[in-house]
DNA sequence: GCTTAAACGAGACGGTACGTCACGTCTTCTA
DNA sequence: TAGAAGACGTGACGTACCGTCTCGTTTAAGC
């Protein structure tokens, strides 16, 4: 992220070990999908990963910032396939946050990251960045395409779409008793903004 | 749970003190809103409210069943005034639901409460009726008359509108910096949503 | 040791559980003698006590407080026999002084003990008080009666004598190898400093 | 310890800064001081010291071992003056003993000393020769040769005599409140030393 | 001049205890 | 029986320091 990361990336002193850093966020991945994340504490993921707590505080501030970075991992696919079509974009976009969104340790931590975001401004832009560099990137960028070629009435904000989409996901999960959207659900959604945003 | 509040209401022994109840609600509502949720403790509502924690748990059986009333009074006015408009409907719905959640104590109790819901079925339970005998309620029922009326194309779930106004409505305010939805914010998701459903 | 604990003793609330107290401080006389002070743990008395952390924390204000209770308990045996010899009372005191700072849980706490209490004010005059209360009242009672009879040079400075007594014991025990001071060396001392003291 | 120091004591690879270690001994005597001996850390000595905690490992293998190089250093003037009475050589002595452990350093790390040495044999032995081949190898040889001259009882154990003095030095400034012993209590203690001993 | 080996600064490591906090329950006395 | 008061077991918190280790970088002595 830094320019002068690069070249003489070697701080001074003993490196970190990388082991630790994936053993721990395995874990964080593995605890909370079984224990949710209320019941998820820093003690455990260390015994699991095999390491103690100061090694974990060491390496991220609190619990919410391990959480994020085990549950949705940066390095995830992010091009949408072309599809040349505004409605296929908006539904493959429903299918990906829906998937997302319902990947166990996700559906598991969500909630408790949501509340922990909106009362630590840093992992609210950690959270939001790591979202805007996949997915939603992807997207934006389609919706901007679209409506140059007349595809999209004028007013739509594409950040309130995004907002939207987002919600609408979330709020099925947390509302309805399943442990996944399916098909059906990803359709309606799909129909229900097409029309909402076309000319 | 409201069952055992029948005709013979009185119990044997010294009756549980009403000014209690309301004392620890509004202290419930204050304190949230100003130290968040998390950082919310029983023993500091009960000391506000000038009483204990005894008292309290033989009220709500936990933290989250005390603030979630504290915070979404059940008496709150749910008429939706006649407006013989769908869209009309559909933007007062999205004026109510941004009030509601725009609210300063809900706005620092939701996420929490959120999380909490998630897991805990029998708050799931209570905090989904709150809504349901709300505003929610309402608007079901003109989407219901509007179908039949033709006003509404075929295929659109009533459950899924209101999943999807209460999650952008959710999402606008966890992403946003803002402290409230304005009425421009209203009027696009209102034109979105209105397009959306129509034939 | 105040006048209002007598009649109203009883505090509001849920008073403390004593055999709480009394499992605590045989468990900390238990540990320390076993393991020796430094490696005592607050953690390892409540669990030997069969109790918590916090429940010790209520009652002590640290691990020495707690100790210095449990090596050296308020009720023992202060009364010296009269002997009516000041040769007499100066041994009889040096054997009680060696046998107290030998006993095993004491061995073990005294350093460590002492330690803490040159850097905490309130440890100072608790100990202090234990011992001035104790055995060595009796002894400084006995010099000034001595004194009285003539048999105590004038310029002796009770006090001194009682912190070379203890110093002497406590420096003799810390020096050698030896787990206790025998007679002989009771003998030896007393000798030297009833030359020391008598006209 | 100093076996290995002998001809060839340049052991291969850079040799050690000996800046070092007298700025880690300085530092250390100037934060037990202000701190005491509790509330001192290698670190903070390293940092104090502008080197590593590593460094300090290298030379000495605790704490405790540090400290009491810090606190007594070896090349302390040892010499009595010649007095050719036994009175005033205890005098002497006291006054050396109550000067070294008054010693601003010396006060504060004593204690902790005495706690880690009754642990720990090392530091027993290296504590003890320390004092052994300083002021008190002196007083036990003018001990010796005043016994010879007739001027001490038989019975005397010159160690016991030592214990005592060193004892109730200890002893009167952990007690006592003030910084320091006066000449009047050198003076006391000194007399009843001597009518202990004298035949 | 090159090699070699240890000291150096930096800082992460495993380990362990700390003292505190909040939970939700229980026990006492009093109203 | 409610209420005030406060102790209870439980269990996690985040921090601190220990003494060791692993880096890359000097610094001499010896070849």
């Amino acid at each position: 992220m830094e320019a002068d990361e690069n070249a003489s990336d070697q701080r001074a002193g003993r490196p970190r070990d990388p082991r630790i850093d994936r053993a721990v966020l395995r874990a964080a991945n593995d605890l909370v999908r079984q224990h949710g994340y209320a019941d998820l504490t820093i003690a455990a993921i260390a015994e699991a990963a095999g390491t103690t707590k100061p090694a974990i505080y060491r390496r991220w501030p609190s619990k919410a910032h391990l959480v994020h970075e085990a549950v949705f991992p940066s390095g995830e696919n992010t091009s949408l396939p072309q599809t040349g079509s505004l409605s296929d974009d908006l539904r493959e976009m429903l299918r990906r946050t829906a998937a997302a969104f319902s990947e166990p340790a996700a559906r598991a931590a969500l909630p408790g990251l949501l509340a922990e975001i909106s009362a630590d401004r840093s992992l609210h832009t950690a959270l939001l960045e790591r979202f805007q560099d996949g997915v939603w990137g992807a997207l934006r960028q389609r919706l901007v395409e679209a409506a140059e070629r007349g595809e999209v009435r004028s007013g739509v904000d594409p950040a309130a779409l995004l907002e939207t989409i987002a919600g609408a996901t979330l709020m099925a999960l947390l509302i309805r008793d399943t442990d996944h959207l399916d098909d059906a659900w990803v359709e309606h959604s799909a129909e229900l903004l097409t029309k909402g945003i076309t000319p």
